[in-house]
DNA sequence: TCTGAAATTTTACATCA
DNA sequence: TGATGTAAAATTTCAGA
């Protein structure tokens, strides 16, 4: 991946017009930012070289896919030595319903957002993650009343039960 | 919005296609899921009317462009009800820097993924939307130390101090 | 930057269930 | 009636000058 050489104004521009809706033409995007069509094209094609534009998806509405439930799970370890976290690392990424998964500072060591059909899928979900595994001291679920702001991708009969 | 006439096996395959590349050719896509081009396009032209397919957005990578910090906020109200919760949820619309802010059962009652440049730029956030808010009983900050699994929006100098 | 070729998306129409 | 497939038209993307 090349290295990239400091994004200017333009940039900007057409990511902010992409990340709302990458179907835009480009013929499009170099009206609104006053620019040739294949200048953009360039541009864009650079973004996506250099990374900067990590991927181009559709957004689906979890709750249209039979998947109605989004829960919060804070997840405190015992100990965060990358050795002893590895194994579940590895489990929560096998987990399709795990939309995301950060580790952060503070109280917990894990933060993940899940997306399932319903709460015994989510009950199976967490004894698959956490069950036996002695590193995981507790978890702490909150479940979702709507969400005023978000965009995510959702699994489609590829990760756990839906 | 059309009522949603149940998602058929092809209608899955064509959004978990969707969801990882939405610049998928829809001759690919047809050929993959074992149908006409033209079925294809319908198909996914229904998925939008109905929603299934809330947008089609890039992915873009929120250290490239500037903003290499990732924090959660778990804010704790005093009084969930509607009208004392409006102040709170126009100023999060209207932050760009917000990524993600969901309505939560359990201890907290909002939590929120936020991008920033800085811890500076972080704590002029906080003050834009928790200072003077006696609704705001206390936030709590988690910063993200990495992310295994993530993908959602970002903004372009439309939110806060970028 | 502009022009032209290749590819893709989109439409129209006939067919089948 | 509704959905699919084939073929043609309109856009869009992409390469060359």
């Amino acid at each position: 991946m090349p290295a990239l050489p400091a994004l200017d104004s333009f940039d900007l521009a057409i990511l902010d017009i992409l990340q709302r809706d990458n179907t835009t033409p480009q013929r499009a995007i170099a009206q609104a930012v006053h620019l040739s069509a294949p200048a953009v094209q360039r541009r864009i094609q650079r973004l996506q070289q250099t990374g900067v534009i990590r991927a181009n998806v559709a957004v689906i509405d979890p709750e249209k896919v039979g998947l109605p439930l989004t829960i919060m799970v804070e997840v405190h370890l015992e100990n965060e030595r990358p050795d002893r976290t590895a194994p579940l690392r590895s489990r929560i990424a096998a987990e399709g319903a795990v939309q995301q998964c950060y580790s952060v500072t503070g109280e917990a060591d894990y933060l993940l957002v899940v997306n399932v059909a319903s709460m015994a899928d989510y009950e199976a979900l967490t004894r698959r993650l956490f069950e036996g595994d002695d590193n995981v001291r507790r978890f702490r679920t909150s479940v979702s009343l709507g969400c005023l702001k978000a965009g995510l991708q959702v699994p489609l009969g590829g990760g756990g039960p839906a």
